[in-house]
DNA sequence: AGACATCCTCGGACGC
DNA sequence: TGCGTCCGAGGATGTC
């Protein structure tokens, strides 16, 4: 389940693999994963002869910069980018190949089969969905803790949903939201509005580390997430919280518990993460 | 606005 | 013990 710090170390393998190369042409084998166009072959046709000029990052998204378009991926839960030979076997949940000039392929793997991928012209992709809603890029020097409060400001709802929401603040998933929370101590049902100034600057404290941390990782490795040299990051030995039930918590020894908040598995320390009295 | 379903596959848990 | 079945995992989106 990429998140931000998985799909930033996807985007810095990536750039190493592949900028530079030129599309000679493109196999789709599951029309699901492209959204745009409409036609698979016109994608196709449209990638054909263009060169990889960046790959940049968008909250989760990946943007990769051609010369004269733009192709947005998201991962989701198992999506997968690697570069392979082409007489290397292939792989059953292979749905996309770039195959380049040089006889090499980017190969797009995902066996949960959620990823998407939109083409679009220079200057269209930003100001369309899917990332046209986009809030704050919490690694950036934007974000602050007085903007981090300008978004929570008297909002009701449950803070872990305000952080899972990508209107907001971008890049965090599942696992970091645990992981932030915990680190800063809050319950994930409190309502934003409830959060003291201090409480918010800590959970600020706490989203920027934990993301930094784990980029300087390469990533969590839960299930099948590999980045873009089929390599596994680490920072799952440091997560404190997540996947981590009837685990003693590490700060207090009491048993971590799981719920569901917004639909969404929920790891907690009770102890730690008392509800904030109104 | 918030709760819930939907997409999908597979591995692990569970029941007999 | 072994085999079959079921369900949880979740990001974004759409519906109610």
């Amino acid at each position: 389940m990429p998140e931000l710090p998985e799909v930033e170390t996807v985007k810095r393998t990536l750039n190493v693999l592949i900028k530079g190369k030129q599309i000679e042409y493109v196999t789709v084998r599951l029309a699901r994963i492209i959204q745009r166009p409409d036609d698979i072959q016109a994608f196709a046709n449209m990638l054909a002869g263009h060169s990889v000029v960046n790959v940049e990052r968008r909250g989760k998204f990946l943007r990769i910069v051609l010369d004269g378009l733009v192709l947005v991926s998201h991962l989701r839960m198992e999506g997968r980018y690697g570069l392979f030979q082409k007489n290397d076997p292939l792989d059953k949940h292979t749905h996309v190949i770039f195959h380049f000039t040089d006889g090499t392929e980017l190969r797009y793997t995902d066996v949960r089969q959620f990823g998407t991928m939109h083409l679009f012209q220079p200057g269209e992709d930003l100001r369309l969905p899917p990332l046209n809603k986009l809030g704050q890029e919490p690694l950036e020097p934007a974000f602050t803790p007085e903007r981090f409060k300008e978004i929570v400001a008297g909002k009701s709802t449950k803070i872990k949903s305000l952080l899972l929401n990508q209107e907001y603040v971008v890049g965090i998933g599942n696992i970091y939201v645990d992981e932030s929370l915990h680190r800063a101590g809050i319950h994930p049902e409190d309502s934003a509005k409830v959060l003291s100034g201090e409480q918010l600057d800590n959970l600020y404290e706490a989203i920027v580390s934990t993301l930094t941390e784990a980029v300087n990782a390469g990533g969590s490795s839960v299930k099948s997430y590999v980045n873009g040299q089929g390599e596994s990051g680490s920072y799952q030995d440091q997560h404190l919280i997540y996947g981590r039930k009837d685990q003693p918590c590490v700060s207090c020894g009491t048993m971590i518990e799981k719920t569901v908040v917004g639909g969404r598995g929920t790891h907690y320390c009770p102890n730690c993460q008392r509800p904030t009295a109104i």
